[in-house]
DNA sequence: CAATATACATACATGTGTGTATGATTAAAA
DNA sequence: TTTTAATCATACACACATGTATGTATATTG
């Protein structure tokens, strides 16, 4: 058992997560531009410009590189806002809130790693709690939290049917994002108005 | 010139096409279970029972044994037919046939490919084609052609509106199956009960 | 029967990633 | 100042996929 406080607490804090926030943000990079599959250990460490040595050293265990990425990634989407318009039922902000966090080019590495959690066992093990946390955070219930929203209980399952389906959509059009140039489909715009329409339709038959 | 009549219209094509069809079979297989990574041409050979040399005789460039899995997927899924149920509407029945599609096995294999056309742009140029056309087969237009109905036509855009949010939220709850044990997601259902509601909404709406 | 193309199998060279060990530098602690 | 640990670079061995060349058996043709 070391005496050394400054060691113990980890004093070179800094320096250490610089250089893991660079590996991260270079595998975000490369998730985004070249795929999981090239995403190797060498490229991510030659696009940051550390060596093999800096990596092994921060992720000794290389798929732990992925959960801090996959971690990092959510946050991010999670800092996505819209400035609460009052205006807005829930479920049209949800719209809205929704379709700017898919529409950034990070959605694609997170699909990316969904994908590889499935095909790689070991990754998928490591991968499964950042994935069902992320889950959480999504549950209708923590939804209508966050936004200080109310629905009554028996309208409490249409609302999550509902709140599923825009989901599911958007990250159909996330994927359509990601394996296309990155740009919107054609009809990415008509279905976010049929979405905001089917918000809006619930939003006022179930908000009070 | 040869004047190998035999050669020339290559009547061995049955044998041929039987290994050609035991590659692209071991090809689907694998890229469900393990990924596009690691569906290698090795890998693809050792399932298949054959060696490199077969895969290098059929496919010379290797790249083109994903094109002829792709197009083989498509037809698969295209074959998935429902018994025209006269009582349902254009739109309900594009959801319950969509659904039945999406759930296969192989779409996963076509998420694979189609990330790994983005990711790898050589395979990206050759899967094009194979991908614009299956983009053709759902067009609105071919799929009102197909089923026999009428939309007048100045309700095409909301039809094609309606139509793609299905599509899209098929195509979520389908990476939602391919990233999950291929088991159907919690809330599955009550999405597929919202879309066929919302399609059985605008089908009355618009029919006639 | 000889010639030839098809349909594969085998083998070698090469490139690249990974696991792992070890070296070098720096900064803090004793 | 010496020690020690953190931080990163370098190096080697191994595995595995690919490109490519070559070998072989079979069947068809003349």
């Amino acid at each position: 058992m070391s005496t050394n406080i400054a060691r113990d607490l980890n004093l070179n804090e800094a320096s250490s997560n610089a250089t893991r926030a660079r590996l991260v943000e270079s595998t975000i990079d490369l998730l985004i531009k070249v795929g999981f599959t090239k995403t190797t250990g060498v490229a991510v460490c030659r696009r940051a410009g550390l060596t093999r040595g800096a990596l092994n050293h921060h992720f000794p265990v290389f798929s732990e590189l992925f959960v801090e990425t996959l971690q990092t990634i959510y946050s991010r989407l999670l800092d996505v806002h819209f400035d609460k318009d009052a205006s807005l039922g829930v479920l049209e902000g949800i719209v809205i809130e929704g379709h700017a966090r898919i529409i950034l080019p990070e959605f694609k590495a997170v699909i990316e790693l969904w994908l590889a959690s499935k095909n790689d066992p070991d990754l998928g093990k490591r991968l499964a709690q950042a994935i069902g946390q992320s889950a959480q955070l999504f549950t209708p219930e923590i939804v209508l939290d966050r936004t200080n929203k109310k629905i009554s209980s028996e309208n409490r399952e249409g609302f999550e049917a509902i709140y599923r389906t825009i989901f599911e959509a958007l990250i159909g059009i996330g994927l359509g994002r990601a394996v296309g140039g990155g740009t919107p489909m054609d009809h990415e715009s008509m279905v976010l108005r049929v979405l905001r329409d089917l918000a809006r339709q619930y939003d006022r038959k179930y908000e009070h």
